[in-house]
DNA sequence: ACCTGAACACCGTTCAAGT
DNA sequence: ACCTGAACACCGTTCAAGT
């Protein structure tokens, strides 16, 4: 039995992540942690690339999403499963700047990508919008907290502070809103938008085909 | 006169990203190519993540925005300045990355959410509507630009290669979509479903206030 | 098969000392 | 005011050698 596993290092991986960063996430130290030498993570993974990768898919697994559901509540499942994925990467600090960029076609990352393309499908969806939606929903999702974790880190009120109201009147007018810290509120909003719009591609298809359209 | 200013290491720094990426884009490889020691960087930039906020926001200095225009042509106005977001950092490599999560209230930053902001208001949402709007958009550019420059390292069929039908059936019926290179219609997609949920609640709400509608 | 020890070629940052 | 030189406390990765 070998001290060390794939999975005992992912996981004091993780543990290490948010202790210290990931700015700080070092082999060496994560090695330490492990009581092992830093060469001895190299056996179970080729370089620190692939660990992080490891890890994003890792983040995933505690999201709990169930496949299926009822076809005419296909919003509120895309919903729930977005917004599983931002309380995933949100568990971790700096999960989203982990998670970002890291193409993992592992069981985690599929299943939630399944579990949204079946939701969009069901609304009716062809495989090229389904694809490209899916993409765009959670490509929204990963900016926003990649965004929302990096503003944890700084005093709020940057922006207030000297703003030159002059040039800049648009963004001075909206500063309030701008800086709102109700981040639940605000990717809702966001999330909203998008799932309008997918909507509003399935009403004007189903109108042009002659179909009934949805809303009055 | 100084043989270093700001303006210089600036305009090195992201001719070195350009050559040698993000991962490998360090101070003392910065000094070398602005023959001094690393030592003496310090003296104008605090810490390499000033200077990496200062990149961030150098990128936005070519987009060439200009402010006001016919404010029926609010959509356009704000497909131009997202494109030109995304072609900013497009221009450097891992420019998303590097512009991610980088919160900087100076005036190239300030000025696309100026243009933002004006084309939203024109549009006619209120104040909180259109900084959310305006975040979400954002945002939306900022993660699809990291996958998008993520997805060009890596050879394109990766998820095509053995992907288990039976258990992500979805996945594997859009893979083709999925994987498309096609990335300027694909950012087209997603920016067109965010614009018309933006369009789908003004309507909604001009409708509920007793106003005309702008579809049949 | 799995890990140690030690090395190689690097890092960001600080700071006395020079000009 | 601006930069050098040198140091401090680190990095990721490799690999012979041990068990």
């Amino acid at each position: 039995m070998p001290r060390l596993t794939k999975a005992r290092i992912l996981s004091e991986a993780l543990a290490l992540l948010d202790e210290v960063g990931s700015e700080a996430l070092t082999m060496r130290r994560l090695a330490d942690q492990l009581d092992v030498q830093a060469g001895a993570l190299y056996w179970h993974y080729p370089n620190k690339q692939s660990l992080v990768t490891a890890m994003a898919e890792e983040m995933l697994a505690d999201t709990a999403l169930h496949g299926a559901g009822e076809p005419e509540k296909w919003r509120a499942r895309v919903v729930e499963a977005l917004m599983a994925l931002r309380r995933a990467l949100l568990a971790h600090r700096d999960g989203g700047r982990v998670f970002a960029g890291t193409f993992v076609p592992e069981p985690n990352t599929l299943a939630l990508g399944e579990v949204l393309l079946g939701a969009l499908r069901d609304a009716g969806l062809g495989k090229k919008e389904a694809a490209w939606s899916c993409s765009s929903l959670v490509d929204f999702v990963i900016g926003f907290v990649v965004e929302e974790q990096a503003a944890q880190g700084i005093e709020p009120d940057l922006l207030t502070s000297q703003l030159d109201r002059e040039k800049y009147p648009n963004v001075a007018a909206v500063k309030g809103p701008f800086t709102s810290q109700d981040f639940d509120a605000r990717m809702k909003f966001g999330v909203n938008l998008l799932l309008d719009g997918i909507e509003r591609g399935l009403e004007s298809r189903s109108a042009s085909s002659g179909s009934r359209t949805r809303r009055a």
